[in-house]
DNA sequence: GTTAAAAATGTAAGCGCTTACATAAAGAGG
DNA sequence: CCTCTTTATGTAAGCGCTTACATTTTTAAC
């Protein structure tokens, strides 16, 4: 049952007839995989021409048992953090002739274990994944089809993995403050509940208090989705108590714009009477009123790295299982010593 | 060269004999194409439990002829816009079984094409596209493989569309200001090669100028990529102009952002002194000082909208080729009458 | 009980590539 | 000029599914 000769769907035999060589020799020109005579290399790229010839993956992925092409399950796209890594991941693959699946999991296991399901029976080369915390199936499920995956954002003794210690970076911030002169600071943190990463960075707020003796109260503990309204609200729960820090670290840029905007709607100046801080240094967090003091990351060389580890793989190249990248304090006019220092 | 029969990669036809059926009814159940006795039925979801059988996509593809995946080329995923359409769509798509490949074009056309060739050879679909303006072999190369397209964020006359009027849009914001008593107008807008948005928001302000006999001066159109630093900067030339406007009329709210905090930094209040707008509605224009005046652009329902159409298409269902989605003016405390007014 | 129609299942031919392996052509060495 | 490599090309067997078609089993109708 040949199709009719039409313009439009030539095949690879469809290339080699005209060519007059046989489909091994168009494969060989295709990919490159091995020496083909001047004249016919040229006969069968004019052919492919002339038929408008487009490569059929799924035939092709098939038969070489590689579809040349990466998942990416990442909890929102949406987020600018995870965009940038994203496109830079793509942008990336492409000069390797590799495409990008990208799914959103919503911050859900459940959700995040349906999508890799998905991309694996789609057929993908390589995985990547936000964070250490799957649903326990996940795991297990790509050991056993042996899928190469990084996990990003997160460094992580057991997978690969891409990003920076989160405890280590919140501990940083936190012992500036301190340095500073603080002792009373509150956290505005981003939802915990199978967020590893927000779980670590308050984690590190407390070890560095604790390093001096102090602790982190309930009261001072907001935990709030990613948004800069959400920042407003916590920043006027806060606000609200009893007592008020003269410094609160927030899981994330939004939350410090939101926290940022309440309290100066509510008659203090930031930093003089309270300071705060952001993290991931998004655009906007340098032209906020004040600067923001925030902690920068290179979310694009993270979505580099995870493309060069995964293609490595795929290439049985020799690579590095654990990838750590730079985050830098970057203190702007947002914090400031406390009132009582100065 | 039958492979061993390990637990991982098990294929249909391992599914097909541990159930004791044939691979004809294994597949009907995969794909529950035709009815299949219940114990039969029982018996092949068992198997594929035990063998944890992962469906080989290339496979599928190639017989059936549908990849189930559809592909997006947008300018920059980074763009907050162009990331929530994208996300709205894969969360669509997903709930019929269908993955998303995504690629970025930089606003190249010729990144476009390439982005376009290697997403068809990989095999898709169906195409989401941005704008209107593409290079001169793209739609031809579309036509020719019969791939369904659909042009996003414009409104189309030649091919399958969801967006909106960009030029009414821009024309109903320019009115406006003009109603508020504007005279002196300004634009600070987005680079306009390869990009007909912001080409037809500057000939919206145009129309609406010249509707009441007005005119934009050259020195008063300035052109920027739209980074929240070009705002400022271009703000920081037009304040250099002999002559200042009342108003100008930002690309987008990135750039609306960056004027608005260099006309302050400049000494100006907005918007007694001069009023600015933006546009998208991105989540922080509300909790600017003063809150961004700007036009909300329903990106979740352009990614939605969408993928209805590529997958009814997929299915030679009946569907809408022009699919428009309503913008809408948000007035907010960056605009005021000008001082003359007042 | 017989027979026709409906329902369930099986058979096997591809889908369009890649890639061992076989074969032919072209140089190299003596 | 003939054999031995080296290089270029062809042959054909899959890759793991879907699906038209054939066959068998069930159910319904009389």
């Amino acid at each position: 049952m040949r199709k009719a000769p039409l313009p439009g769907h030539a095949s690879l035999a469809d290339v080699a007839a005209r060519a007059g060589v046989s489909t091994a020799t168009v494969s060989r020109v295709l990919n490159g995989t091995a020496a083909v005579a001047q004249d016919a290399l040229q006969r069968v790229q004019r052919a492919c021409r002339e038929l408008n010839y487009v490569p059929n993956g799924a035939a092709r992925a098939l038969s070489s048992r590689r579809t040349r092409t990466i998942g990416a399950v990442v909890p929102s796209i949406e987020n600018a953090g995870f965009a940038v890594a994203i496109g830079a991941l793509q942008r990336w693959l492409v000069t390797s002739g590799y495409t990008l699946i990208v799914a959103s999991s919503d911050y859900d296991p459940a959700v995040e274990l349906r999508e890799v399901s998905l991309l694996m029976s789609r057929g993908i080369d390589g995985l990547l994944l936000v964070g250490g915390e799957h649903h326990p199936d996940l795991v297990p499920m790509l050991e056993q089809q042996e899928l190469p995956f990084i996990e990003t954002w997160t460094l992580s003794d057991a997978h690969a993995c891409v990003g920076f210690d989160n405890v280590a970076a919140a501990r940083q911030l936190t012992d500036y403050l301190l340095d500073l002169g603080h002792v009373d600071i509150g956290v505005i943190a981003g939802r915990m509940l199978h967020n590893d990463r927000a779980a670590s960075r308050v984690a590190g707020v407390r070890q560095a208090l604790e390093a001096r003796g102090l602790k982190l109260p309930t009261e001072w503990m907001i935990e709030r989705p990613y948004r800069i309204l959400e920042g407003r609200l916590a920043m006027k729960a806060m606000l609200a108590r009893r007592l008020r820090p003269t410094a609160v670290i927030c899981g994330n840029d939004q939350l410090a714009f939101g926290a940022l905007i309440e309290a100066q709607a509510s008659g203090l100046s930031v930093p003089d009477d309270m300071s705060i801080t952001g993290f991931n240094d998004l655009d906007f967090a340098a032209y906020l009123d004040p600067p923001l003091t925030t902690v920068s990351v290179p979310a694009d060389q993270i979505g580099v790295i995870a493309g060069e580890y995964l293609l490595g793989r795929a290439d049985g190249k020799p690579v590095l299982r654990v990838n750590e990248v730079l985050t830098k304090l970057i203190v702007r006019a947002s914090t400031a010593p406390p009132c009582s220092q100065r």
